[in-house]
DNA sequence: CTAGGGATCAGCT
DNA sequence: GCTGATCCCTAGC
């Protein structure tokens, strides 16, 4: 009675606008099972995206090599590389043809956790075997006496809760990149699967769902498409868009000099 | 706040 | 072919 694992989330439930799946998958368990191990995320913050009408999708200038996997049969993991050094992943909504998705942006690691960790940890990155905890564990020691001797289990916590706070960590604590690109999250015997809520839920009651403006998006910012769990930690704070000013090539002598106000920013929130 | 870094793609030639 | 702008971000000041 206790694992509580519910079925992997049926296709049809997936075969649906994204912004009606978005928020039926709060609550919902991605879970990845590698040679490394298995960790699964509890999904507390999503966004829809809706193709080839939302000005902010990927598909919306039609189908092309990176974004094929849209366009295809609901349920299959769409990965994307971003910012030349981070993963993405969403899941694709609607039949073939129609491409809409929900992107993931933050869960709660809910097993795994060592792993998740440990993929997270700097010496992770720079390529270090799962089994070298070396360097990982001088890096802890440091983390806990900097975050407070008194509660050991305070750093652990905030640790806990970064895991997969982010789209990118989210992917990072779960071991994917672009080899999952198209990945079936409902076949048994995939590698990335993505079961349902759990129908019963320790506190027996139904968490609140919140939604808002999908981060970093300037175009389909009126849509409230983003959609979160209301209180929970682990999602990713609220940025606005922000555009890098261009960089612009230096003035001319002559050019009398512009105004101090360069940067952009300063022309926002009126 | 900013640097970091690689892929993608529209728009050129 | 090439170029430059852009990208749904994160880590570390």
């Amino acid at each position: 009675m206790e694992p509580d694992l519910t079925d992997l989330l049926p296709r049809d439930f997936l075969d649906r606008p994204s912004t009606e799946v978005a928020p039926d998958l709060l609550g919902c368990v991605l879970e990845h099972e590698s040679a490394e191990g298995l960790v699964a995320v509890t999904l507390t913050e999503v966004e829809a995206y809706a193709g080839a009408v939302d000005p902010a999708s990927h598909a919306y200038r039609g189908r092309t090599t990176r974004n094929a996997v849209m366009f295809g049969p609901a349920g299959h993991a769409y990965v994307y590389f971003t910012y030349g050094m981070h993963f993405c992943v969403n899941v694709v909504c609607m039949p073939p043809g129609t491409a809409s998705a929900v992107l993931l942006r933050a869960g709660k690691v809910t097993a795994g956790e060592e792993l998740a960790q440990h993929r997270r940890s700097p010496a992770s990155q720079r390529g270090a075997p799962p089994d070298d905890r070396g360097a990982r564990s001088l890096g802890d020691e440091r983390r806990e006496k900097r975050a407070g001797s008194g509660a050991p289990e305070a750093s652990g916590a905030s640790r806990a809760r970064d895991l997969a706070r982010g789209p990118a960590r989210l992917c990072q604590a779960l071991g994917i990149d672009r080899a999952l690109d198209g990945a079936d999250l409902c076949a048994p015997d995939s590698r990335l699967r993505l079961r349902g809520r759990a129908s019963t839920t320790r506190s027996g009651e139904k968490s609140l769902i919140l939604t808002g403006p999908r981060v970093g998006v300037r175009e389909g910012a009126d849509v409230s498409w983003r959609f979160w769990l209301d209180g929970e930690p682990t999602v990713s704070a609220f940025r606005p868009y922000y555009r890098k000013p261009p960089t612009r090539k230096p003035l001319p002598a002559t050019t009398s000099r512009v105004a101090p106000c360069e940067r952009g920013r300063c022309h926002r929130g009126t």
